[in-house]
DNA sequence: TCTGGGGTCCTAGGACCC
DNA sequence: TCTGGGGTCCTAGGACCC
C-alpha cells in the first residue's frame, strides 16, 4: 500500500508563507528568464493560466486581474521542500522521494487508522512548514497519484464528482467498488500518470476516453497496440504493482546546466562565459552525486519560436581524457566542443553542458602512466574540494575560473529575474531586518 | 541455382514526468 | 517584456560478432 503526499501549487505556497498578503490572491512563479507560468495559486487557475503560458500572453489577456508574478525561486523552494520531506517519511517506514513536491511512502503494514495518521501528518505540515498538500492513499503508485488527485478536487470544489470527506487525504481502498468506477468514469484517460498527450490522441482513437475505459482494457491489448509503458498503467490501475518503489535513489545518468539567455548572444565571447559557468556548475553537481564523467556535450541554438529568424542548432561530444569531475577540465572541453560548433551570424537564445558516461568517482580504472602531462588526480581532487568548500562558506562564485567572466554588468547572457524574493530561510543575507 | 541463426551493443528519437 | 530546466525509460534499427 503506498501513500502519495504532494504540496499545493508548491512554489507559490512557498513564497505564500513569507508573504501572507498573497494568500487569496492570484499568484504564479514564472520560469527562469521569466518566461512563463510554472505554478499557478488555484486563484490563478480559475482565471483560465494555463501551466506554461508565457508571461507577456498572461499580462495582455489578463491586464486588470491583479495577478502577481514572481521570479522562481529554486533555492527557498528546495529548502522548504527539504523540510516538508522530513515530515512526510513520518508516515510510514520508508519513503522515495519522487520530485522536489511530491513523495511516496510505503504504508504496507503501518498499524492503525492510515486516514487519521495521514491527516496528522497533513495538519504537523501545514502548521510546522506552512505549506498545504494532499494524500492519497491505493495499493499502487498510480492509483495513490489518482486517489491524491481525488484528494484535490474534493477539497477544492466537494460534492460532485469526489465527496467532501475525501478531502485532502483519501484513501482509495477504503471506497466501495461502484462508487470507484463512478470515479473513473468522470475522469479523462489523459489525466492518469503516464498518459501524456499522445498517447491520449491515439487511445481516443480507439475510443478510450475515460479513466474507466483504460481499467477495463486488456493488458494484453495494451501492450500490442500501444507499449509496454501503457500495460503497466493498465495493470498498476487494476491494482497489480508494476513500478518500482525505490526509497534509495539510483545514481543519476547524466547531469545538465543549460538556460536560456536574458538577452540573445552573436558573438564567441560571451557564451564562452555562459558555458563556462554552466560547465563549472555541472561539475560541481557532479562531484556533490560522487560520480565522474567521461564525456562532455555542449550545445548551443536560437529560438526555435521565432520562425522569422534564421535558425542554427548543433551540439558536440568530446571525451574526456580520463573519467574525471575537474572543474578545469570539463569547462575546458565543454570550450573546445563550442569553439567547434559556434557560428556567427546568428541570435544564439539558448546554451547549455551536459555531462554523460558517469560513473562512480570511487571505482577508478587504473592504466599505466606514459604521458608527461598526464594529472595528477589526487592532486587535482584536493584542489576541486578546497574550492567547493571555500564557495560553501563564502558564497557560490566565490572563487572560479576567470573563463566564467569576471565583468558583472558585462554578463549580458544572465538571464532575467526580475521579481526574484529574498532566499528566507537559506541566507543570512536575506534575512528581514525589524527597525523599532 | 544463391546467402543462417542467434546474439550484443550503441544511438537517435519519441514519449513521459515534474 | 514573447515560450524553462532537468531528468527517465522504451523502441527500432544499424553495426558487429560468432
Amino acid at each position: 500500500m503506498y501513500a502519495l503526499l504532494d504540496g499545493n501549487n508548491f512554489y507559490v505556497s512557498c513564497e505564500r508563507v513569507f508573504r501572507p498578503s498573497l494568500r487569496g490572491r492570484p499568484v504564479i512563479v514564472l520560469s527562469n528568464n521569466d518566461g512563463c507560468a510554472i505554478a499557478r495559486s488555484n486563484e490563478a487557475k480559475a482565471l483560465g493560466i494555463a501551466m506554461a503560458e508565457p508571461w507577456p500572453y498572461i499580462k495582455r489577456r489578463l491586464p486588470d486581474a491583479g495577478i502577481v508574478a514572481l521570479s522562481a525561486n529554486f533555492t527557498l523552494y528546495g529548502d522548504m521542500s527539504n523540510r516538508m520531506m522530513a515530515i512526510a517519511a513520518g508516515l510510514g517506514p520508508s519513503q522515495e522521494i519522487y520530485s522536489i513536491d511530491e513523495c511516496f511512502i510505503d504504508v504496507t503494514g503501518v498499524p492503525g487508522d492510515l486516514v487519521a495518521r495521514a491527516h496528522k501528518v497533513r495538519e504537523r505540515i501545514a502548521h510546522w512548514i506552512g505549506v498545504p498538500c494532499g494524500i492519497g492513499i491505493a495499493p499502487t503508485k498510480t492509483l495513490a497519484k489518482f486517489a491524491n488527485h481525488v484528494a484535490k478536487e474534493a477539497d477544492r470544489k466537494p460534492g460532485a464528482p469526489y465527496p467532501a470527506h475525501l478531502a485532502q487525504v483519501c484513501n482509495l481502498a477504503a471506497v466501495p467498488q461502484d462508487e470507484l468506477e463512478s470515479f473513473f468514469e468522470a475522469t479523462e484517460a489523459r489525466e492518469v500518470w503516464g498518459i501524456g498527450r499522445q498517447i491520449s490522441k491515439q487511445l481516443e482513437a480507439e475510443g478510450v476516453r475515460t479513466m474507466l475505459d483504460l481499467v477495463r482494457m486488456d493488458p494484453v491489448v495494451a501492450r500490442r497496440r500501444f507499449s509496454v509503458v501503457v500495460e503497466r498503467t493498465v495493470r498498476e490501475l487494476q491494482g497489480t504493482p508494476c513500478m518500482a518503489f525505490e526509497d534509495q535513489p539510483a545514481p543519476r545518468k547524466q547531469v545538465a546546466c543549460t538556460r536560456a539567455f536574458g538577452d540573445p548572444v552573436t558573438t564567441l565571447a560571451p557564451l564562452e562565459e555562459a558555458v563556462s559557468e554552466y560547465a563549472t556548475r555541472a561539475a560541481f553537481k557532479l562531484r556533490q552525486d560522487g560520480s565522474v564523467a567521461a564525456e562532455v556535450l555542449v550545445f548551443v541554438h536560437t529560438n526555435p519560436f521565432r520562425t522569422h529568424e534564421k535558425q542554427y542548432a548543433r551540439s558536440a561530444t568530446v571525451p574526456l581524457r580520463r573519467p574525471t569531475a575537474d572543474t578545469a577540465a570539463i569547462v575546458q572541453s565543454a570550450l573546445r566542443g563550442l569553439r567547434e560548433i559556434f557560428r556567427p551570424g546568428f541570435r544564439i537564445h539558448k546554451a547549455g553542458v551536459m555531462l554523460l558516461d558517469l560513473r562512480d568517482a570511487h571505482v577508478e580504472q587504473g592504466e599505466l602512466d606514459l604521458e608527461d602531462d598526464a594529472p595528477d588526480e589526487p592532486r587535482v581532487r584536493k584542489l576541486g574540494a578546497a574550492m567547493d568548500r571555500i564557495n560553501d562558506r563564502f558564497g557560490r562564485g566565490t572563487l572560479q575560473l576567470a573563463a566564467a567572466g569576471v565583468g558583472g554588468d558585462a554578463r549580458s547572457w544572465t538571464m532575467k529575474q526580475q521579481w526574484r524574493t529574498p532566499q528566507y530561510t537559506t541566507n543570512w543575507a536575506h534575512l528581514p531586518v525589524a527597525h523599532a
